[in-house]
DNA sequence: CGTTGTGTTGATATTAATCAACAAGTGTGG
DNA sequence: CCACACTTGTTGATTAATATCAACACAACG
């Protein structure tokens, strides 16, 4: 697996930007922040830290990160959209997660990767050998704290996956997707609240929501039956009613 | 929620086991560790550690952390098995959890718990102040650097939890779950390889496996006609066929 | 202008949930 | 020691939600 056929690039003198930015609170949905520069290195010599990381750009659709293979680096993604998945040996998917810019990747102690990652368009992420990354740690404590604290939120994030996988109608599942899309929207100031754009397609998000994409499709077009929601194109998802849609997402839906 | 009701007893002069043990590779299923005394603080001032831990006992079936409520503390857990749930609002509960010995909750950034953990048997942990947490990686280094790992450690269990719910078979998730303790107690030597003692009953396997109460008996009767396990009575399971339990939790079955 | 990829909709099948009854323990009090 | 209630687990009958199989619509693209 993981044949990364991804291109390096030289590295530049002072990468500006090792992740996008830890400046506020963080997104509770993917723990990106809306300020600039990390501030857990923002006060460091980044010259040092651009003597250990490679920018590598990943064009869309390719495995950078193969489940099972030797996990020698870690990354951080800095722009584009990453899916995280799991592979059954018969070709059952699960996506675990989506990644955008101020994510960490490849972090945990095994010594292979536990999942794969997959460039949704564009990706350009920042490469540390992991072998590094403990003087890393001695060099920049802040760094230590900044990685404890994502893999906590991360941990918070994938316990409410699960609640939404184990427990979850269809409708719910994709209603707190949504939802959790458009409140990250709002928080993060990306762009008018109630519009979304949606990264990755129908079977994405099937294979992230533990359901079918038929099944995906017909309940998208329950819900914009019920009003809740507009669909002008299929990335592009109009919230109609924020307050329906996240009584849903919170399973306070009478009928199903 | 958390009515806690638990009893606080004096603090030791010098707690001796503040974590159980971390002298090994940690446990893939719960994190925790064969040896005995963390190494993370074994080498530091335990009475430091003691001045600001209280140990508490939990009775059974008492809820200590809830979800909701302000994350004033963080504990660890010295002995007994914990549940961790979440719940939606008609009731469904999603355990997202077990935790036994070795185990820190309530690590997570947010000022209120994102969980809930209720007791299964008699349990103790050390309890700390959360807003002494810094101070106290300040002061103990390693420390964080547990936490770290254990969270990365987590996150990688939780991963492969959205994998069992999200995609696999009723039976998949039993064979999942069943061989998980039975690799556990082989690595960890508690007991016979074979022979796994459950701490949580068919409710609580259900919830944690995304099913019904029905269901999961149903599937043990299934794996018991199969002849891949033998279960002389509830709360035990002797697994007959372990390279069949493993092939069947990763997916390999053929039939369903 | 066909081809391909993506998404939608319909018909049917299947898994697991629900509803219901019962069995096996466990503890209580008479 | 034995009824009794109560909890926990098992099994059966039926239903419901979602998957599967299949056809088609539509847009992008050569």
């Amino acid at each position: 697996m993981a044949t990364p056929s991804v291109r390096s690039i030289t590295v530049r003198p002072r990468p500006l930007v090792i992740s996008p930015g830890y400046g506020s609170d963080p997104c509770a949905t993917c723990g990106s922040r809306a300020e600039s520069v990390c501030n857990a290195i923002e006060d460091l010599d980044l010259n040092r830290l651009a003597a250990v990381a490679v920018v590598t750009e990943i064009e869309p659709g390719k495995t950078f990160i193969g489940e099972g293979d030797p996990a020698t680096d870690f990354y951080n993604v800095t722009s584009g959209h990453v899916k995280l998945f799991k592979l059954l040996p018969d070709g059952r998917r699960q996506i675990t997660g989506f990644a955008q810019a101020g994510v960490f990747l490849g972090l945990a102690g095994s010594s292979t990767y536990s999942f794969s990652a997959e460039a949704i368009d564009e990706v350009r992420v920042c490469r540390f050998p992991r072998r590094k990354l403990q003087s890393l740690m001695v060099d920049f404590p802040a760094l230590e704290k900044r990685l404890l604290e994502t893999a906590s939120n991360e941990l918070v994030a994938a316990q409410e996956q699960i609640l939404l996988l184990g427990r979850k109608t269809a409708r719910e599942r994709l209603a707190s997707f949504l939802y959790a899309r458009c409140s990250h929207a709002l928080a993060c100031n990306h762009k008018a609240a109630q519009s979304v754009t949606l990264a990755m397609n129908r079977n994405d998000i099937a294979d992230y929501l533990g359901l079918t994409i038929e099944t995906v499709s017909r309940t998208f077009t329950r819900l914009k039956a019920e009003n809740l929601i507009a669909v002008p194109n299929a990335a592009t998802v109009v919230v109609l009613d924020v307050e329906a849609l996240a009584s849903l997402a919170d399973g306070f839906s009478s009928e199903n």
